[in-house]
DNA sequence: CCTTTATTTCTACAAGTGTTGAATAAATTC
DNA sequence: GAATTTATTCAACACTTGTAGAAATAAAGG
């Protein structure tokens, strides 16, 4: 929360309010869902006038796409798969998405499946998600049939798991220590990816 | 969109207005999310005064609360594999999930999840449909270890994969027969009740 | 028949929403 | 140094929201 100005242009060292109000805004979106976040919210949130929030980004709708950086980690690990052999696929995937998960990213994941329960335009990027870092990389890179049945299942793996965890909250029930949690994750994983179909 | 009466009290035979508003709720709730869903969108679908919304259900959450009718299938399905062969357990599960998506508590499902994206309150609901249906059964049921970690991830695989077909709406993209995509969601099943962890 | 009571509608309020117009002041440009 | 552009604020509009008050009408009960 940096203090107003008063109107007019600032001293040219004064911080880059447009990099705040993105911040801000990715945050609120992350934990309170696309309606709840409101311009007001923000700018307060940014310590800058409502209609600073427009001027950067046009629209709420327009604010909310440009918090969204799609994160590629996972896809470019699919891609090389080609090269390991499969028994260590499932631990190879878990281990970046683990990572991903801890990372800045996690943050757009939340907001764009929080804004995708009320925002179809939402869930088209989710779709987006999906093409580019699952389907595309699998289709192209790895030697297994079925595999758009096998993406969607890594797809609802991820959003299942990033929306138990980050916006029911049930993480605390669980006392299992990280090791083991990596390790169940990463043979469900190895099941999505392996599993002989016929 | 049963035809609007004038006020006052109708002849008793007409059909009962509180289970109208409740379908159309439902529906909605569904459909367009929480917030999205108004009073008055689901008065004006059931051929209804808003008013008389309020009148019998007295809040919006109220409303919504309503609406949840928590399935049961599947913590019974599961709290029965007792007395079945380890090797079937994911078929059976995945079996009765799949009845379950087909049938009305589906509606229910995906307005819960809908709904949690932007009130805690709902993502309260199904944290208690995590416990009743889930850790429950798994734990006075199952013999296995890590119990709250496999019903987690139960919890993450029917909480993605209703998100990423009924929200996202992923599902035109799978080709694969219906035969091919339930042994595969019945080996994840089985790899998260009977994965071997240390 | 008259009173009560349940059902339904109309009207409206107070609050909050995304968004816009107009003004101000500093930085940049000429 | 004057003109222009850019960053910022304040105030407000038009709309939608959940919700409440009060009235109207018909059934039920005596």
């Amino acid at each position: 929360m940096a203090g107003k100005l008063s109107p007019g242009r600032p001293r040219s060292s004064s911080s880059d309010r447009s990099q705040q109000i993105l911040q801000a805004a990715t945050q609120l979106f992350a934990d309170s869902g696309y309606e709840k976040t409101t311009i007001r919210l923000v700018a307060e949130s940014a310590g800058v006038d409502p209609k600073l929030v427009m001027h950067y980004f046009g629209s709420k709708q327009r604010l909310f796409m440009a918090t969204v950086k799609v994160p590629k980690e996972v896809g470019t690990a699919i891609a090389l798969l080609k090269l390991a052999p499969r028994s260590t696929w499932g631990k190879r995937i878990s281990e970046v998405i683990w990572i991903a998960q801890k990372s800045g990213s996690l943050q757009t994941l939340v907001g764009v499946i929080r804004a995708s329960a009320s925002e179809p335009e939402a869930a088209g990027m989710f779709r987006q998600f999906y093409l580019e870092n699952l389907l595309l990389p699998i289709v192209s890179g790895l030697d297994v049939d079925h595999k758009e049945l096998r993406a969607v299942m890594m797809s609802s793996l991820m959003a299942g798991y990033t929306f138990t965890h980050q916006i029911v909250g049930i993480e605390n029930f669980v006392t299992a220590k990280e090791k083991t949690r990596k390790q169940l994750f990463a043979a469900i994983v190895q099941t999505i990816l392996t599993q002989d179909l016929k």
